[in-house]
DNA sequence: TATTGTGCATAAGTTCAGCT
DNA sequence: AGCTGAACTTATGCACAATA
């Protein structure tokens, strides 16, 4: 009954470029916006997650970051599944193996820098555009700010027709420190960290201002080749993109086997500290692209490659209070309110302890000395109690008593760890409702029955929206409901 | 104030390979 | 064919700092 994926991405493209005609050329739309907005949703849904029946960006502006162009990416950039001790990382070497079938393996290991994964696009040798990586199908065109990154050479002689270079656009510390001596002196707040100043500075809509802080960028990964049998590995091709002038890592060797990797990973490690950039770990290629090839990817990660993260630095601090979150769907998250404490480059005065149980198994509890991590680069994570140091007069955290005092009438959903509010508002019911409807479908006839009465009946309500963490385009689907009641 | 991009934890749901 | 555990996917929630 279902048609392929394929010829639903054709029959959408058709439909969306018929109604955009009927809209712009002839002020004689047949549908309304918001169902627009469905096709165009749909179709993006479906190409992201079958990007071999794409076809070329139909220039149809959606709702997303405003003031940029958005482009495609030819080939999918995706992000890399990560590794945190050796026998993650075996792991990762053991399924290569099986799936490869147990042949000499290659790898490259190299730093991971922090900073904006980017795409260079070259036609005919030609840099034509950057674009971040966005949601990995389509990302946001952002020439113009890397066009001031000098590094980037404009024309490659003898390059293939087309050809994705990626790399990563970064801050170097010097250049980070130099920004916020200027900035102290000033007499404004300092930026936080080099990473999201790079961040930052390549969405920055204002050129003058990103001229001010300069960027740089390595090169290491290929995107889109045509014709595809241009270079038989990847060290193939870091040796040609240091031909044509691409600031690349080129003190790369090709490791031989899981074991050797292994070791430059650990060698990394310590080179680590000595960097101009900031990295928060390595990452592992399979060298031959034939090898990348057969071993391929999942939507997210391709299965040739990883980051392995370094272990983070540890702090201990002092609990003070355990505070009580309400989400939006009535889920109560208890969070850790610490002293603050500096760790990897930030501040950490809040932790999630996600809830009851988490407390319980690790008996933390107020005034207790925690042991805190970041998760990452960023969330601060609590490991456990110091027990050395736990006052005498601490006493176990009482999840429920605590809920009445602060007059939350909340209970456990069933068997599941969390706590939830017991009689959301009505308020909080619209809230919910809306939110599942513009995650789980693009149409009202794909939810069940009583949810959709529900929607309807919402949508014919005056809704407050200030009071509601309603977005745009969930209002424009409630207005959509609206239509659809009246025709029924 | 809202949105975006970075990324981790947890849990539930789904798919797949290997076995009986 | 059916079972089972592992692997993978999806959804939700959270933190933080940047820009608009």
């Amino acid at each position: 009954m279902s048609e392929s994926p394929r010829d639903q991405i054709l029959r959408l493209r058709a439909a969306i470029q018929r109604h955009e005609e009927l809209y712009r050329k002839k002020h004689a739309p047949e549908i309304s916006d918001f169902e627009f907005d469905k096709l165009v949703d749909a179709l993006a849904d479906l190409e992201r997650e079958f990007p071999m029946f794409a076809g070329p960006d139909l220039g149809i502006g959606d709702d997303k970051s405003e003031g940029f162009q958005q482009a495609d990416h030819k080939a999918p950039m995706l992000s890399l599944d990560n590794t945190y001790d050796e026998a993650d990382f075996r792991a990762f070497g053991d399924r290569l193996y099986k799936a490869l079938g147990g042949t000499g393996l290659e790898f490259i290991v190299e730093p991971k820098v922090d900073g904006v994964a980017v795409s260079l696009t070259f036609e005919k040798g030609q840099f034509v555009r950057a674009v971040t990586r966005g949601n990995g199908a389509r990302g946001d065109d952002v020439t113009a700010n890397v066009s001031l990154i000098r590094e980037i050479p404009r024309s490659l002689k003898g390059a293939p027709d087309l050809l994705e270079v990626r790399g990563e656009i970064y801050m170097e510390l010097a250049e980070f420190q130099r920004l916020n001596t200027e900035r102290e002196a000033e007499g404004e707040p300092l930026y936080a960290n080099p990473r999201n100043l790079a961040a930052g500075t390549v969405k920055l809509l204002d050129g003058e201002e990103a001229r001010k802080r300069r960027l740089s960028i390595v090169c290491y990964g290929l995107g889109a080749c045509e014709p595809a049998t241009a270079f038989a590995s990847l060290k193939e091709f870091k040796t040609k993109l240091k031909a044509w002038g691409f600031p690349i890592r080129d003190d790369i060797d090709v490791q031989q086997g899981v074991d050797a990797a292994w070791k430059a990973i650990q060698q990394l490690d310590v080179l680590r500290r000595d960097l101009p950039f900031p990295t928060d770990g390595a990452v592992v290629k399979v060298n031959r692209l034939e090898d990348q090839r057969r071993a391929g990817t999942t939507s997210k990660f391709p299965h040739w490659a990883v980051a392995f993260k370094f272990p983070p630095d540890q702090a201990e601090t002092i609990l003070r209070k355990i505070s009580m979150q309400v989400g939006r769907t009535g889920a109560i998250t208890p969070v850790a309110e610490l002293d603050p404490v500096l760790l990897a480059g930030s501040t950490v005065a809040r932790a999630t302890l996600h809830n009851a149980d988490e407390i319980a198994r690790k008996d933390i509890r107020e005034g207790d000395t925690v042991r805190i991590q970041k998760a990452g680069e960023i969330i601060p994570q609590v490991l456990g109690v110091v027990l050395e140091k736990r006052p005498a007069e601490a006493r176990p955290f009482d999840f429920e008593a605590r809920l009445k005092e602060l007059g939350l009438d909340a209970a456990r959903d069933g068997e599941e760890a969390a706590y939830k509010l017991r009689a959301p508002s009505r308020e909080m019911k619209i809230r919910r409702l809306v939110h599942f409807a513009s995650k789980q479908c693009l149409d009202i006839d794909g939810l069940g029955d009583a949810v959709a009465e529900q929607l309807v009946d919402l949508a014919l309500v005056d809704v407050p929206v200030d009071a509601l963490g309603i977005t745009p385009a969930q209002w424009r689907m409630l207005e959509g409901f609206k239509d659809k009641s009246v025709d029924t």
